[in-house]
DNA sequence: CTTGACCTTGACTTATCGGTCAACTAACAT
DNA sequence: ATGTTAGTTGACCGATAAGTCAAGGTCAAG
């Protein structure tokens, strides 16, 4: 099997917190090797591109969301309309860790990349468009069943979920603009206009 | 007075479109100068740095959405709630014709510049976030006019306006994220949602 | 203890990046 | 007509970009 490695796990790691930190353009393949302490020739052993790379970063982010945020907030021990309402206060907990640790609110690691590459790079917009949809998706069944326990009585569940989505979307990039996690906590009561 | 030259409205030009289609960092200066047939002492004459170049294509930007989208959407020739929709109506005409131009939906001019840069150049963030303050002013001015016309009973004019911008910047970015225009058709009506 | 797969290295390529500069040219005001 | 000023040019800078490659090193399994 030859020798083992976590050259890529820290190559993974560095692009990670780097590019969402910047950017995708601005960071480059030789500052996330000097990061992980790799030489460029092993990048390119793990990794065919550095939209490759990003590709896998974007895999990692959703694991990580997964874990951290979505499978903790969703979780089916309170009633699901305070779910959303926990969803909300975990992101905005995030963002506020984050511009602690950073000084910056970073915003949406998703939809950076997406703002950012949409238009250039079609692998990296449609594995967005996937994981967004994984994440309406969450929405979409809590809503189900925040319907079906009678909390709220929502007859486009589909359209009201991707609704939910990028009002959500829309606070973080505002809260980004103007650097202030604060946005968050402001705008997060809305969210429930939108379901009727 | 020296001679005179349309270069500086050429090179402007050329730079809107050229970061509107792909982003900050992918356009270079060399690109946006040949595009507007001018070399690159030329475009250093008129602006200090790239950096510079770009508040200044914000504000080209910002006068152009005033003048085609703002006051056309929010002349008051028609009911105040009913401006909201014809806003709605004109940002998804010309998400529809710009995909037709391009084949691509290149999102929002200001958002896309906010979340590649807003970490790296606080010049842009803060551009950025003087437009936005005054496209919600639009929709403050115009939801206070709602409530006094007895069209809704809106008690925090002010939060609910950036609420609105928020759900509109979001349907945006998911737009161009699944590159459809017809997210914003989709979306659209749940707007109504946000004002009580 | 050798084989072979896995990993690492560093030098290299080609291209482009943002930005500078001194010399030059054309047009306007007087 | 001429001086002044605005605009133009092309060569140039150091730095860095993404990506390549041949060679050598290291580990685990047989």
């Amino acid at each position: 099997m030859g020798r083992t490695s976590d050259a890529k796990e820290r190559i993974l790691d560095s692009a990670q917190s780097l590019i969402y930190a910047r950017s995708y353009a601005d960071v480059g393949v030789q500052e996330i090797c000097e990061k992980a302490g790799v030489k460029k020739g092993s990048f390119y052993h793990f990794f065919p591109s550095k939209s490759d790379l990003t590709l896998a970063v974007l895999e990692q982010y959703w694991a990580q969301f997964q874990t951290h945020i979505l499978n903790p907030a969703f979780n089916n021990d309170i009633p699901p309309l305070k779910r959303f309402a926990r969803f909300q206060n975990l992101v905005f907990e995030f963002h506020k860790q984050s511009k602690v640790d950073t000084g910056k609110l970073c915003g949406c690691p998703y939809g950076n990349l997406a703002s950012e590459l949409s238009t250039q790079d079609d692998h990296i917009r449609l594995k967005v468009k996937h994981i967004f949809s994984e994440i309406i998706l969450y929405f979409k069944n809590n809503l189900k069943q925040a319907s079906e326990a009678g909390e709220c009585d929502c007859v486009d569940i589909d359209t009201t979920s991707r609704a939910l989505f990028a009002y959500i979307e829309g606070i973080v990039i505002l809260a980004k603009t103007e650097n202030d996690p604060n946005v968050l906590k402001e705008l997060s009561p809305h969210f429930y206009n939108l379901i009727h």
